[in-house]
DNA sequence: AAAAACTTCAACCGCCGAGGA
DNA sequence: TTCCTCGGCGGTTGAAGTTTT
């Protein structure tokens, strides 16, 4: 009945590849191409699950791979790509040659979320801090009455600075399930008092902003959450930017809108602009040896939040001092632009045709 | 100079859909 | 039709490297 297993796990060699092995997998491709995985340690000599000479081809040793710092354009790019499709790394990855899923995954969790953090944006929704604020100061009609909840803030923050998250992504979801109590501090006094210079307090911040699933209503999300994709992506291979999203990870239900494409590899594929932008900047790039427009034309103060060291891509423009609404959107670069601005239309849209989305009572 | 804290990223894990036996 | 593997994916881990104290 079925295959025969592939390899057996207890007794091959697992960890950091060596240089002999490398050279095993590269020389039996060179001369083999690429096959069948689970043959390849057999027939190359090594001892390793196939699945994993398979990741390290594919990660590594491959040919066509950069192994160069990531550029601006490229940071522009991930970061527009994820606003749009949320977690998707290896549709992002198709959109940067020479990147792997997990190049741009790590580089993703380790440089680019804490910008947006430090920028004051969140990486799961793309909005700035403030933004989320005043959305939800409005439909729950606490703008005229935030002391307590500033002071409820500011003690549980500083309690939670001293103790470690519990599974930050999940808990941007999530918070603390049992109280109604909004613990949305404003940005500039979040930053003002522990953000600036403390990387693990960033990571606390979306305990704060999002501390009840909901206190963020879907139609506030344009996006799915990058905490989501894991455990929907699979099984929900449709993901809908115009479709009520519950903002707790359920899996939505709503019937797929037929004026978007059904699946984002087709838009990322059918949008003309999008990667091929990309790619004439990437050669631009080559042949001057200078920074796109990002870092030039946007050049505003940043100091606030880096100390000025730092390019904030698409988000250099309106986003820092609070006010900006959706003008980050001008920033982006041009092919990304058109399609984000159909989702803010179709946002729109849905707002105007369902008002009964912004009563806070409102479940899906 | 040494220890602690922090960051990076290669590799692993578990899940899923497709398809072979 | 059922069981199983393969290939692909996103999330997570932990060793190695780097920076700070």
């Amino acid at each position: 009945m079925g295959r025969p297993p592939c390899c057996d796990k207890s007794n091959v060699k697992r960890g950091l590849w060596t240089a002999e092995e490398d050279a095993k997998i590269l020389a039996y491709v060179s001369n083999h191409g690429i096959g069948n995985w689970t043959l390849v340690p057999k027939k190359a000599g090594l001892n390793r699950c196939g699945k994993s000479c398979r990741l390290r081809w594919t990660n590594y040793l491959r040919p066509d791979l950069k192994h160069d710092n990531f550029t601006p354009q490229e940071e522009e790019l991930i970061i527009n790509l994820h606003k749009a499709i949320g977690s998707r790394w290896s549709l992002i990855a198709r959109q940067l040659p020479g990147r792997t899923d997990n190049d741009v995954k790590n580089y993703w969790n380790t440089k680019l979320r804490k910008k947006l953090y430090k920028m004051g944006i969140d990486p799961v929704t793309h909005k700035p801090f403030s933004q989320i604020l005043s959305d939800y100061g409005n439909i729950r009609g606490i703008s005229n009455n935030t002391g307590n909840d500033f002071a409820s803030f500011n003690k549980n923050f500083n309690s939670n600075l001293t103790s470690k998250p519990e599974q930050p992504s999940s808990s941007v979801l999530t918070g603390p399930s049992s109280s109604n109590v909004i613990l949305t501090p404003p940005i500039e006094q979040v930053q003002e008092n522990s953000f600036t210079n403390n990387s693990r307090s960033w990571e606390l911040l979306p305990q704060f902003h999002v501390t009840n699933h909901d206190i963020l209503q879907p139609h506030l999300i344009n996006v799915v959450s990058s905490s989501c994709s894991s455990s929907s992506s699979s099984s929900t291979t449709v993901t809908q930017l115009n479709s009520p999203q519950s903002y707790t990870c359920q899996q939505s239900q709503t019937p797929i809108t037929h004026s978007s494409p059904s699946l984002w590899s087709e838009f990322l594929l059918s949008d003309p602009g999008m990667s091929l932008d990309f790619q004439q900047q990437q050669q631009e790039q080559d042949s001057h040896g200078a920074l796109s427009s990002t870092s030039t034309q946007n050049d505003i103060s940043h100091d606030k939040f880096t100390g000025g060291n730092e390019d904030f891509g698409p988000y250099d423009h309106g986003i820092i001092n609070g006010n900006q609404t959706n003008s980050h959107v001008d920033a982006y670069s041009s092919s990304a632009s058109s399609f984000v601005a159909g989702i803010l239309d179709k946002d729109r849209e849905m707002r105007s045709q369902f008002p009964q989305l912004l009563d806070p009572s409102f479940d899906y």
